[in-house]
DNA sequence: AACTGCTACAACCGCCACTGT
DNA sequence: CACAGTGGCGGTTGTAGCAGT
């Protein structure tokens, strides 16, 4: 692997863990637990940096992990979130208990976008925007096709988006104001949140009472209380205040509600 | 057997949001 | 408010392994 190392990663293992490695991990977070990434390697006695450990540890080692043998149910589902949420790999995986956003990531860019583009099924690859634009400049470019699936995406024309409509929402975080109500209302029901950067825990149902109490107590009008719910329940974070593509087509959102609905339909089924 | 092309996927990178000071 | 540290995310890359020639 060509590249250089970053930051002051010199001097530190790189490239594939050995089960070494990876022995010492699991018995050190087994004693420890992942309160500190950035340390946990000195400590656990590893030449590696908290950030490949973290990415290990998250994406192979941790207990929960089901691996490979992706099902035709789950294939569905992924495709369904992900004409819901685009490329937003971790919400996608949190629908999916034991998969990993890094294994859904290379399954749809390896697999599904191609078997949709071979049916006729994408046209247009979802791009997900951030809130502050990356500057791609700086980007190497890339030597061989292997991701051709990605430039190619680069290159369609918006003309050509008929086949197949897909609903990208922003991925921005949610308005403080509102999550503030948010928070506070699934942190009182449930304290099982998902407790880093303010984010939702997404399959937690048993909130939507006091959350839609507090909804009802407050000055959010019907609309935003319904996109609100939405949010809520996708796990999402999308920006209420700068959602155009919510606030200003009815439809659109009745249709992304209704595809939700069905959502939980299919994993309600799932779990009978 | 040697070479080439392709695929799958583990791992890395840079960026960004959040939090604490 | 500014800044630094940290964790998390999505995009990208390198390589092992396989199939075809």
């Amino acid at each position: 692997m060509g590249r250089a190392p970053c930051c002051s990663k010199v001097g530190l293992h790189r490239g594939p863990w050995t089960t070494r490695e990876d022995a010492l991990l699991t018995s050190y977070i087994k004693n420890h637990g992942t309160d500190n990434w950035k340390s946990l390697p000195k400590r656990a006695g590893l030449l590696r940096c908290g950030k490949s450990c973290r990415l290990r540890w998250m994406n192979y080692i941790r207990p929960d992990i089901k691996r490979g043998n992706i099902s035709p149910e789950e294939e569905d589902l992924i495709v369904r979130l992900h004409s819901l949420l685009g490329n937003r790999w971790s919400l996608i995986a949190g629908r999916l208990p034991g998969r990993t956003d890094n294994e859904i990531k290379n399954y749809w860019n390896g697999h599904l976008s191609k078997k949709l583009k071979n049916q006729g099924l994408l046209i247009k690859e979802v791009v997900t925007r951030r809130l502050t634009p990356r500057d791609h400049t700086s980007k190497k470019k890339k030597k061989n096709n292997n991701n051709i699936n990605n430039n190619e995406a680069k290159c369609i024309n918006i003309e050509n988006v008929k086949m197949n409509k897909i609903y990208a929402p922003k991925p921005m975080r949610i308005y403080p104001t509102y999550r503030n109500y948010v928070t506070s209302a699934v942190t009182e029901s449930n304290d099982e949140t998902e407790g880093t950067n303010g984010r939702l825990d997404s399959g937690d149902e048993s909130s939507s009472g006091n959350y839609q109490e507090i909804l009802s107590s407050s000055d959010i009008n019907a609309e935003e209380a319904n996109l609100l719910d939405v949010n809520h329940y996708l796990g999402s974070d999308l920006d209420l205040v700068n959602c155009d593509f919510f606030l200003q087509d009815h439809e659109v959102l009745d249709r992304v509600y209704q595809e939700y609905l069905q959502l939980l339909n299919v994993e309600t089924d799932k779990e009978n």
